[in-house]
DNA sequence: TCAACAATGTACGAAATGGTACGTTCAGTC
DNA sequence: GACTGAACGTACCATTTCGTACATTGTTGA
């Protein structure tokens, strides 16, 4: 579901195989991350990936080794995808204030529909980052999301219509925040405060916030701040 | 350590009694805390949990009943806690912009210090809320928090220093994702970006940026921004 | 002082759970 | 067609882990 080979059974070059260890594995691999996303590293259960997959738990073993090392592999694939999906982005074409603001949009929305992965850095936050420090493939992964926002920056900087002395990694981070916890928090926030945050008009009032909220945030002082500059792409 | 009842084996009117619950549930309620934090709630084990405890694992099921129960006790006093502790912000003799500043600061320290707290908020959400829930002492808790905020920004905008047609609770919202994100997400985000977020310039540096963004957002459109004015208490 | 109940210690049970031993089938190669 | 190594199934083991039965001690009120 998630990452479907494409030399699966029906288009491999191999016709007719039975073993189909590709799919086998990305099988595991999809079931895996519902589960763990679902329960966490200690929630999640062995036999009931296994249940819920075509293979058998003997063939998790075989090819992940352990509990921990499937987390990792599953940890690992959610950072490729958002990765990948990010890449889509294109902002150099457009002007900073419009390129600035659909990243802020991208981000929110993509967080949004995508809570298997927000859940999964909770959990793994929750266990102090320790598996992300061992995977070098996600230390690779993630320089290109401040290498955008950087250029996107310098760039609004120069046309004068962006502040000077912000830290593109700071600014990284507010976005990142005020995305992921709408996510993150979404529970425990609509049950305190009995407010349906799901809602689509909620998540639609959140998202123009957050975007504005970024935007207020690097406009010069002295700047007019015509809200209908704020392009909502999409 | 975290609560130690009055009525515990010093000062209890009851003298030379061997027996103490209370400083007994208290110190399991302690215990327990750490452990549901640290390691979730499927995570944490009662066995432990009564090793570091000086009662035994009997007097845990003796008290709490349940792993689950013992977990929502432990839930609700950390909420109970955060609520005491903010009940002693006095903002109403503030002018409206240094209120809202110092409770943003406020907000922001208070979460930085107590770890332990939004990591169980954090586990409550990866379990869906679904004992806070259950929790009508919580539900009941909060009411508070919002009515402050609502105070302090009616305030400010009949003097004219905020903007009129934001919504108090999607403001205290902004305020928890900042301040709550610093914390939860401090481990994925210093590893990933190889920055050591929790050094204390760089926590100084994004309570500055916190701050200064929320007052950015409540200013009108047209005031002239100055730095100074924005209060940094404590 | 003694019954009655609260508080506590010890040992154990039953189910869940991570992981493996062992055997079998499949697919390509000579 | 026999051989080989990868892919897979079944049954099982050892340990962990939540929870409890049972016995014992402390405390209070009549």
């Amino acid at each position: 579901m998630t990452a479907k080979s494409n030399a699966s059974s029906s288009s491999s070059p191999r016709r007719g195989r039975k073993n189909d260890p590709e799919s086998v594995q990305a099988d595991i691999l999809a079931v895996a991350t519902r589960e763990f996303s679902e329960k966490g590293l200690s929630g999640a259960r062995i036999d009931e990936i296994a249940e819920k997959t075509r293979a058998s738990k003997r063939m998790i073993y075989y090819y992940f080794k352990d509990k921990e090392t499937l987390y990792l592999h599953t940890l690992e694939a959610a950072y490729q995808k958002v990765r990948l999906q990010e890449a889509e982005l294109q902002l150099n074409h457009l002007a900073p204030i419009e390129a600035l603001s659909r990243l802020v949009r991208f981000t929110f929305c993509h967080h949004a529909k995508n809570p298997d992965f927000i859940r999964l850095v909770m959990i793994e936050n929750i266990h102090h980052g320790r598996y992300l420090a061992q995977s070098k493939l996600i230390q690779s992964l993630n320089a290109g999301v401040i290498d955008a926002l950087t250029n996107v920056y310098n760039r609004g900087v120069e046309e004068g219509c962006f502040r000077e002395g912000l830290d593109p990694r700071e600014l990284h981070w507010l976005i990142s925040a005020l995305s992921f916890f709408n996510v993150s928090n979404q529970h425990t926030f609509s049950r305190i405060f009995d407010w349906k945050q799901a809602a689509p008009e909620n998540q639609r009032k959140l998202e123009d916030h957050v975007t504005d909220m970024v935007m207020r945030y690097v406009v010069p002082d002295d700047a007019a701040i015509a809200k209908p500059q704020i392009a909502k792409p999409q």
